[in-house]
DNA sequence: TCTGGGGTCCTAGGACCC
DNA sequence: TCTGGGGTCCTAGGACCC
C-alpha cells in the first residue's frame, strides 16, 4: 500500500481529435467542437488554440475567423466520442489492474512504486499503444497524489520536453522549482475561477506559491477542500481512487432550444422527450427515481426581455423508473410552473432521491400490471439501443418538433448507427 | 440574431428537538 | 441584572469539474 503512484492519462483535443481520426482531411487545420446547440467551443484543435479561441467561448465571436484562417467548426457528436472513449478506456484498464474512468477522455491508474525509469517506459506504452490502436494521441502525468498526477498531465502536455510524458518524482529540483513557479495556481485541480482572484488578494499566483501556503490555514481562511488540495500538491494523497462508480445521486436532463419557445404544449413537447431521456439512464443505471423536479426558465443574456424562471418538484407517490409516470408528474409541474407570455429558452427535469431498483416495494396495483409496464420500458430501451435512439418514443414527445436544439453541422455517428458507418471504396 | 449540459461536494443558516 | 446550547436535518446557494 505505500508509496503508491497515480497516472493521470488524458486524451489530447479529445473531440476534435475523434472527427480528425474519420476524417483524416481535418489534420493540421484549426478545427473547434460545438456545444449543444451549437453555442459555444467545447473542443479545439491545437490550431484553433494557436488562433486565440477560448475553451467555452461563444461560437458567434469566433465566426469570423472561418474565412481569414479556415477555421472549421462541428457539432458535437456525442455517440460518437462516448463509443470512441470506451476503447481508450478498454486499452488502459490493460495496464493497471485499478483504474479509475475520471471522464469521456481521462482515466487516473494506479501503479505500485516503481523506479522512475519504468514509469517513463510505462508512459511511453501507453501513448504507443493508444496511438497505433485508436490514432488517438494522449499525454501520460505520473504523481504521488491525485492533484500532482493532474499537474505533471498538464505539463506534459504543454512542455515539448517531456514528450508526453511527466513524472513529478523523476523532475530535477531545480526544473521543478521552475515549472511549480512558473505555473499559475489557477491550473491547479480544484482551483477555479473564484478562488484564483481570492488567491491572488492573499499573494498567492503560482502553483509555487500554493504548495508553500500552510494547508490548516486554507482550510480555516476557505474550505477543507482547499486544504486537501493543497496537501495533494505536498505530495500527500487525500484523493483516493473511485475505481468503483458510486450510484449516482440525482440525474437530469436538460436542453436549450434552438429557437425560443412561447406556448405550453411546445414546452410540453419537449419536456416530454427530455422525461423519456432521463427515464432511459434511470433504467440504465438500474435505479428508482423517488422525486421530479421541474425547472423552465427565459433567456438570461437577453436582459430586456421579461424575465422568469421556476422551479418544483414532486414526491412520488412509490419510486419508479416508468416512463410514462415521470412524464405525467414531470408535466403536471410544468403546467403549475408555466407562466403566458415569457419567451423560455430552456426546461429541464431532474431525478432525485434515487435507490436501487432491487429495493422496489410491492406495487400497490398488483404485479401483472407493473410487470407489464416494466417488460414495455425493458422493449423501448433495446429498440432504441439497437436500432437508434427515437426508434421507439411517446406520441406526447412530438414529431416535428421546432423547439429542437440546433445541430448545423454534426458528423455522422460512424460507429454507433447502421445507417452512418463509413464507407470503403476500392 | 448568437452564450452547453450534467454532475458533485461543501457551507451557512434556519427549524426543530431535548 | 440574568433570556441555553448542542445535535441533526433540510435547503439554498456557491464553487468546482469536464
Amino acid at each position: 500500500m505505500s508509496n503508491r503512484v497515480f497516472a493521470l492519462v488524458d486524451c489530447n483535443n479529445f473531440y476534435a481529435s475523434c472527427e480528425r481520426v474519420f476524417n483524416p482531411g481535418l489534420a493540421g487545420k484549426p478545427l473547434v467542437v460545438l456545444s449543444n446547440n451549437d453555442g459555444c467551443v467545447v473542443a479545439r484543435s491545437a490550431e484553433a488554440r494557436a488562433l486565440g479561441i477560448k475553451m467555452a467561448q461563444p461560437w458567434f465571436q469566433c465566426r469570423h475567423l472561418v474565412k481569414p484562417h479556415g477555421l472549421i467548426a462541428l457539432s458535437s457528436n456525442y455517440a460518437l466520442y462516448a463509443d470512441m472513449s470506451r476503447r481508450v478506456m478498454a486499452i488502459l484498464s490493460g495496464f493497471s489492474p485499478e483504474q479509475e474512468v475520471y471522464s469521456i477522455d481521462e482515466s487516473f491508474l494506479v501503479f505500485d512504486d516503481k523506479a522512475a525509469s519504468q514509469r517513463l517506459e510505462t508512459g511511453s506504452g501507453i501513448r504507443n499503444k493508444v496511438l497505433k490502436w485508436t490514432g488517438f494521441p494522449v499525454s501520460v502525468g505520473f504523481g504521488p497524489s491525485k492533484t500532482l498526477a493532474k499537474l505533471a498531465n498538464h505539463w506534459a502536455k504543454t512542455q515539448p520536453e517531456f514528450s508526453g510524458v511527466c513524472d513529478t518524482a523523476a523532475l530535477p529540483a531545480c526544473r521543478r522549482r521552475a515549472l511549480l513557479e512558473a505555473t499559475p495556481a489557477s491550473e491547479v485541480w480544484g482551483v477555479g475561477r473564484r478562488l484564483t482572484e481570492q488567491l491572488q488578494a492573499l499573494g498567492i499566483h503560482s502553483v509555487a506559491d500554493l504548495q508553500a501556503a500552510d494547508p490548516a490555514w486554507l482550510g480555516r481562511r476557505f474550505s477543507v477542500v482547499l486544504e486537501r488540495t493543497a496537501e495533494e500538491l505536498r505530495g500527500v494523497s487525500c484523493l483516493q481512487l473511485e475505481d468503483v462508480a458510486p450510484p449516482k445521486k440525482q440525474i437530469m436532463t436538460s436542453r436549450s432550444f434552438g429557437t425560443l419557445v412561447a406556448s405550453l404544449p411546445d414546452l410540453r413537447e419537449a419536456l416530454t422527450a427530455y422525461a423519456t431521456r432521463a427515464g432511459e439512464k434511470l433504467r440504465a443505471e438500474g435505479q428508482l427515481a423517488g422525486e421530479v423536479h421541474v425547472f423552465i426558465r427565459t433567456n438570461p443574456f437577453s436582459p430586456d426581455a421579461p424575465q422568469y424562471s421556476g422551479a418544483l418538484r414532486l414526491r412520488l407517490p412509490e419510486p419508479t423508473d416508468d416512463t410514462l409516470q415521470l412524464v405525467k408528474a414531470a408535466r403536471y409541474l410544468l403546467k403549475q410552473l408555466y407562466r403566458p407570455g415569457f419567451l423560455y429558452q430552456k426546461v429541464g427535469i431532474l431525478l432525485s432521491e434515487l435507490q436501487p431498483a432491487t429495493l422496489r416495494q410491492g406495487q400497490l396495483f398488483g404485479p401483472a400490471d407493473s410487470d407489464r409496464r416494466t417488460r414495455l420500458m425493458g422493449v423501448m430501451d433495446r429498440l432504441n439501443r439497437e436500432l437508434g435512439r427515437d426508434t421507439l418514443f411517446l406520441a406526447g414527445a412530438g414529431i416535428d418538433r421546432s423547439w429542437r436544439m440546433r445541430q448545423g453541422n454534426r458528423s455522422p455517428r460512424y460507429t454507433t448507427d447502421w445507417a452512418e458507418i463509413p464507407l470503403a471504396r476500392a
